[in-house]
DNA sequence: CAATCCATTGAACGCTTGTTCAATTCAAGG
DNA sequence: CCTTGAATTGAACAAGCGTTCAATGGATTG
């Protein structure tokens, strides 16, 4: 069952990732343990390692995959026109991107600090990429005059929290559809940039 | 040296909860050990049992305990007045407040998940009286009419969320000031409720 | 000075951790 | 049917975990 690893290949096995994934953002990294992942996957602790070179590994793998699968999808489904349709793209997507992946998302914005140096910094870097996605779109809609943004970097990071943020309460047993919830932040996150606001109180 | 309990006091010794503060927040509760926090503070392991009954009572103090100052300082300084007023009190605080005390928050909204079913409650009623401030100026202003909020909790999440996020990424050395942040933040945030603004493209 | 008291030590407890590996099992190929 | 080779087991390893506690120490009080 070795497996090739090409450049944006999953190293370990989809099972043993899929139990390491649901346990990593139930638990937490550190809280979990070899045998708890192997036990999910009916199989001993030791069986492990012939899918992972070890622990640390199958939590940047995930981490990793996100991210290129983030980034891939966005390339895919991008959005080309003028600001306000690239914004709109952007945020339906990654709101609709992040409801569909609660986990992977819980895991990416918590266990950075339980990855290695070098881990880190790869997945510090595609975050980063991703991140300039959104930030591009501000600068060039700020260039052209249809936002308003006091500043982009800042800017980029509220919006991308604001958003993200959604994974922490949605629940679809809830008020609300998954539409609807796109909906409301693509409306917070239009008013936000907009530039017909000048004339504000205070 | 044993300690009065009064009922918002904290249980442990200041210098145990300094440590433990800067070691969860940088490593994380399951990754920190107690040894680890006894060498920090310059003692044996067992001489913290004499401050705190363990490790879990350590993490529990440190939330409940932000979570109590949080909503102190909030009703010592909330601003009374019309909601915008309200709101832009709201923001610059949380702002500021998050800004101050990056390892308080990081572990409040990291650690949820390792607090024991009761005390995962007593902070999660913490947090939501907390937010409750912010969604019942949000909903105060929505009825008076000069906040358009397509659905207030949607809002309150996406608010607190964006602004909280502010503590993953400014640096007291980069390019701007707590209060160029505490600005930047504050315009977006009424942006994104602001009624003027039902004439947009798309 | 003696008595008291409590913070602290340091060793020990039973258990779990990530990881290794000889031995075994089991399926596929000739 | 036998061989080959890989997947898996199950035991073992050293290390570290949270927590306990008799013994020690050093200051405070009478």
């Amino acid at each position: 069952m070795a497996r090739k690893t090409g450049s944006h290949a999953e190293i370990t096995g989809p099972r043993i990732r899929a139990a390491a994934l649901r346990l990593f953002a139930r638990h937490g990294y550190a809280a979990v343990s070899m045998r708890q992942i192997a036990s999910e996957v009916g199989v001993q602790a030791g069986a492990l390692y012939t899918y992972t070179p070890d622990k640390q590994a199958l939590l940047f793998d995930l981490m990793r995959v996100h991210m290129e699968n983030l980034l891939e999808s966005w390339a895919a489904e991008a959005v080309f026109g003028d600001p306000w349709e690239r914004l709109e793209g952007f945020t339906r997507f990654h709101v609709r991107y992040h409801l569909d992946r609660p986990d992977e998302v819980f895991i990416s914005y918590m266990e950075l600090r339980n990855l290695d140096t070098d881990n880190f910094r790869a997945v510090e870097a595609l975050r980063r990429r991703y991140e300039m996605q959104l930030q591009d779109i501000l600068a060039d809609g700020a260039k052209v005059g249809c936002f308003t943004v006091p500043d982009t970097k800042v800017a980029t990071m509220g919006i991308i929290a604001m958003l993200t943020g959604v994974s922490t309460w949605f629940r679809d047993t809830g008020r609300l559809s998954r539409s609807d919830v796109e909906g409301i932040y693509w409306d917070m996150t239009r008013r936000s940039v907009s530039s017909r606001f000048t004339d504000l109180p205070a």
